[in-house]
DNA sequence: CGCCTCCTAGATAGATCGCTCTAGTCGCAC
DNA sequence: GTGCGACTAGAGCGATCTATCTAGGAGGCG
């Protein structure tokens, strides 16, 4: 079994993709962690808010390895948005329409309200933005055009999120993917005119 | 003075959008529509969660109010994209990036959790990509692509709100924004070639 | 062995939660 | 005036929340 420290941020982040922070109590992430109570708070001293953001950077960092794992053995960048849109519907389908993004929720939740909070979520957007830019500048596109459609990317992909979880459809992501993958194949005919 | 249950209804959709269903108590939405604790269980027997279905409907079908209000008077549909997505950055600016979408927080966290809310969110997202279809179709879009674009713009609108808020910066919505607008005169080139 | 540190374990405090309940006020119909 | 329904008003219930507290077990080191 994994040490108790990573049960509980495990079971912490799993809890906060599904429903927010404010409705996660400590007593049910340690039930579902299967870990005492006490154990929170010896390694968590600034409590439940200093759980979440580390729970929030632990799951932010390992969804940003998605990246990597889908554009680099795909063959094209094209294909890899595609792939990427797909991929989370899928995952979305087959979880019941739970599992989207691990962050959302508790981004827009307490953006208003908890800084720290904010703050993780910000540097995990961030992270995700940079990952994205490096993609797509690695396909040849301008940096500045690379970031953009990383940006809109993942606001395509957040927003879908959205969508999909109370439509219970994947109408939105299969949408919102296949329109990012036209704009990044324009851009590159645009900036690359002679293949 | 507004009645009562109005203003119970308007605190509480005021409040769900900055901080979400779980955060937002009872007794906190009394105190906001400087009601009596009562009135609320008199007016919504099914408590809070009844109450919370009613103010997304209500703040829900306010915002969808905006797509007329925007589209009606442009001069084109694409400028009118353009405005909608500026106009969503500029108030997020003027509410220190508080108001964004009235019911995207709520969306989230009860997608999974109360099937009564996630549905009352489902119906004011279908209305709103109903509306924007009826734009882009009137403005002679075939009826498929009118509604893609519809769900396309208000995903990349949810998506850039999340993004928005979590970093403090209307970068997402400009981006978001401009995308999609381009992407609605690409297809209106492609379905009218001979303007 | 004794000692120390790290971690487990959960009882419990104090505040707050959603909700129920009773009592009272107000305006209108007759 | 009398009666009635609609609404106001808030005390208080049981449950649950986060966080603290004390006590003990496990293992390394002298």
């Amino acid at each position: 079994m994994q040490p108790t420290r990573d049960r509980i941020v495990g079971a912490s982040a799993e809890l906060l993709r599904r429903q927010g922070y404010a409705a996660t109590g400590v007593k049910q992430i340690v039930a579902a962690a299967q870990a005492p109570f006490g154990s929170v708070y010896h390694f968590f001293p600034g409590g439940k808010e200093q759980l979440a953001a580390e729970a929030i950077r632990v799951s932010g960092a390992a969804y940003g390895l998605l990246l990597p794992a889908i554009f680099d053995p795909a063959p094209d960048v094209v294909t890899a948005t595609g792939a990427f849109f797909a991929g989370a519907a899928e995952h979305l389908r087959e979880t019941d329409y739970a599992d989207a993004c691990p962050i959302a929720t508790v981004a827009l939740e307490v953006s208003s309200t908890h800084p720290p909070l904010r703050e993780a979520c910000a540097e995990v957007f961030s992270g995700w933005i940079a990952g994205g830019t490096e993609r797509f500048a690695a396909a040849g596109l301008p940096e500045a055009t690379a970031r953009e459609l990383a940006i809109a990317m993942i606001a395509a992909l957040e927003g879908a999120f959205v969508l999909a979880r109370a439509l219970r459809s994947t109408e939105p992501l299969d949408v919102a993917g296949e329109l990012i993958a036209a704009r990044v194949q324009a851009a590159l005919e645009r900036s690359a005119p002679a293949d």
